[in-house]
DNA sequence: AAAAAACGTTGACATAGGTCAACGTTTTCT
DNA sequence: AGAAAACGTTGACCTATGTCAACGTTTTTT
């Protein structure tokens, strides 16, 4: 399990790992199984670990006051999953994450990241790079959800993460994309006759 | 001019910047006056500088086939414009930005960023505190986007950046909450009213 | 001082997308 | 195997927000 950490973070960084420093990740990120449905954190929970995703999906969302889920993030392998802030900043988090599947994590808790992985220079650059790039996406994101009709919004999604699609049934796309699962449904079908 | 540059780093890294650091921040920022209207980038350019806003305000903002102008942000004293991606990655930028007002601005070219910046570890860190911060940011203002009425969405920015209100007219904030100025017009009508 | 531009408001109307409810199909659970 | 849940689709209707146009006020330009 630990290789496809490696590897990712291989392909992330501008020098390969040593061997003493795969021999540390190996010892401080942990395996973890979640069950479809099982919750990585809840809403009010401060995120103590940092999650890589080995295998399967997972959601991250919040519930509003009629019980409307409003996805917000979808992780499939190779993503990391949790709350950054709530975890660097030890904020309660206002987001739920579950397993949509069956899930393979590995986990690293905050003490450990702290106190073993800050001072490595792998870790600021790794660290750097998926910010900085998390922060170009979300600003993406933020520009098509203020200015693009739901059709658009849809094909922007069919370009940039296809295999969602292959991962997550409609409603949950739906939810993703900031619409309802019955605007999606009526989408599609409008954009299949053309 | 550089005392304002001086203040906001030492603000949000760890350790005060030593003499030798606030001699080598002098030589490198060039100060730079922009006209009322006048563009620091705009599309299709590459953005070559990272700018520190001193004095005055600027948008940032799209142009769709109508001509209309999408707002996605704002920038007042001690805030940094630019297209980061842009500087990053050397990608041509989809965005203008002007100044809203005459401004005064610290610019810093990419060469010297990456020469004589890059290697100092209070760069790093501030990099680091930066982009950490907007991902935060947009994150929260996405969510926002997906969630809210137009109404929240107005009090939202009260609560978060009141100081808008006194630096941009009405049709500049409602463009940035993504809504037209007509709607933001009505909406602050109906709860004056309250 | 006059002219022009920018700004905010209001009304009438249009429309994209939401809401609610029903139904058939597929998948999951026991 | 049978029951229950999850999923996707469709119709009827609703509503928040957009569009367009007009107008008065304020600010900027000349």
């Amino acid at each position: 399990m630990i290789d496809t950490l490696i590897e990712h973070i291989n392909s992330k960084i501008s020098k390969p790992l040593t061997e003493n420093e795969i021999q540390l990740l190996s010892e401080i990120f942990q395996p973890k199984k979640l069950r479809k449905h099982q919750y990585l954190i809840q809403s009010g929970d401060v995120c103590k670990h940092a999650a890589f995703v080995v295998k399967g999906a997972l959601k991250k969302y919040t519930i509003d006051q009629t019980g409307k889920e409003n996805i917000l993030e979808l992780y499939i392998e190779n993503w990391w999953a949790g709350d950054k802030e709530s975890f660097m900043i030890g904020t309660p988090t206002p987001y739920y994450i579950d397993a949509y599947d069956d899930t393979e994590i590995l986990i690293i808790t905050k003490e450990d990241f702290t106190n073993k992985l800050t001072k490595l220079p792998f870790i600021t650059e790794l660290n750097n790079v998926l910010t900085e790039r998390q922060s170009f996406q979300l600003m993406k994101r933020l520009h098509s959800s203020q200015t693009l009709t739901a059709e658009q919004k849809l094909e922007q999604l069919q370009d940039t993460y296809p295999e969602f699609f292959q991962r997550f049934p409609q409603h949950i796309i739906a939810s993703y994309l900031g619409m309802t699962k019955e605007t999606l449904s009526r989408i599609r079908k409008a954009s299949t006759r053309k």
